[in-house]
DNA sequence: CTTTTTTCTTAAACTATCTTAAGGTCTTTT
DNA sequence: AAAAGACCTTAAGATAGTTTAAGAAAAAAG
């Protein structure tokens, strides 16, 4: 039926063994739920969203890896997130107010994903008032990473916070060049890999 | 009937005011909506949450100012967030899962604030709905506020850093010590003094 | 298998930020 | 009014992290 990457349905079954963490479905509700989704296969490199153009997508990440980056005028850019299976990513900003996003989305490997539209979401909160609480839930977990992260930020030195991003993420870490790992962690690549020669000492 | 202070009252008409930014709650709901809050009056220094403690309230600010901030092993710390009028806080991670408080919170100001339990919190989703998407949606602002800071620092010299701190929290910046205000933005009293000096030309 | 491109490392000079230590101002307490 | 405590400023020396530039290694493309 499928001989190249995954079917639909596989998809749509990663998305609902990752709901089930949260909510439980009736099998009626799964398949509205899911029926709200678009899938959309990213080759390496390929954009899922640009700065300038409006997020009219929540994404979740079924296989692959993207990041998510922010460009200064300078043209220096930060990543703001990577996004590996069973993570969901958008410019949250753009997607609320529907505005213009300031961070650019593409893709590092080759990567599936489900896209809900903000109109379907609002009727989908609306016809299954649970999911509302699932986004709720899965919000506060992402608002603890991002705190935790601003006071690493804060007070580890560039080793230790490379050291805890290894630790935090290790699926990550090995799957994605050095350089976009400095960016993430807010160093240089050439920084990062003076700390990685001093580590193995 | 209250002389000294604003009456309990008053108190719950700006949580009112607050939540209809977000909802339209009936007279019923309302009254529903703030008895399950609890009035607290605190004194300059201190403590609403301390490291290590279960956090057991989500906390309303009515008028004063909180800082939440984490302590490190060697001492110093670092102010994690400033909370003043209509702003809410709380270690949302120990809240959540019940477990140890990181942060500490305390106050800068005479402070009153209300208080709900997670249990009444839970209580309160339950029983009318559409709170949760209050919270939701409030989760929603404090998260892309966090991403936007995440960037800040990751980008940012500290004297760009200063600037946007006073152009976005004008508020806070008259009311709070400037050592307060470097620790907000991770720097040291004496960096963020130069600064101000330099900026004066 | 060779070439090209991307990624990783090294090192020296440079810059931003921190540390320490001292003195000054303002506020609160006595 | 004096003393004490909190807060702010200044400046010199120390450190963490950046920049630049070059070469090595690895991966992708032909």
């Amino acid at each position: 039926m499928c001989i190249l990457g995954q079917s639909v349905l596989l998809m749509h079954s990663s998305l609902l063994a990752y709901a089930s963490r949260y909510i439980d479905l009736t099998q009626e509700e799964a398949e509205y739920f899911v029926s709200l989704f678009r899938h959309r296969k990213l080759l390496k490199r390929q954009f899922l969203l640009q700065a300038g153009d409006i997020c009219r997508y929540e994404t979740f990440v079924v296989n692959g890896c993207l990041r998510a980056y922010f460009v200064e005028p300078s043209g220096s850019f930060h990543i703001v997130q990577f996004a590996v299976e069973d993570w969901w990513t958008s410019d949250l900003n753009s997607f609320w107010n529907q505005t213009p996003a300031i961070l650019n989305i593409d893709a590092l490997e080759p990567t599936d994903v489900l896209q809900i539209e903000k109109e379907n979401l609002d009727r989908l909160y609306k016809e299954i008032p649970k999911t509302e609480r699932m986004f709720r839930m899965m919000l506060t977990k992402a608002f603890i990473a991002h705190q935790q992260r601003i006071i690493d930020n804060l007070c580890k030195p560039a080793m230790e916070r490379y050291l805890a991003f290894l630790e935090k993420y290790p699926n990550i870490s090995q799957r994605v060049p050095q350089a976009q790992i400095a960016s993430y962690l807010g160093m240089t690549p050439e920084f990062l890999s003076q700390i990685r020669r001093n580590l193995m000492r």
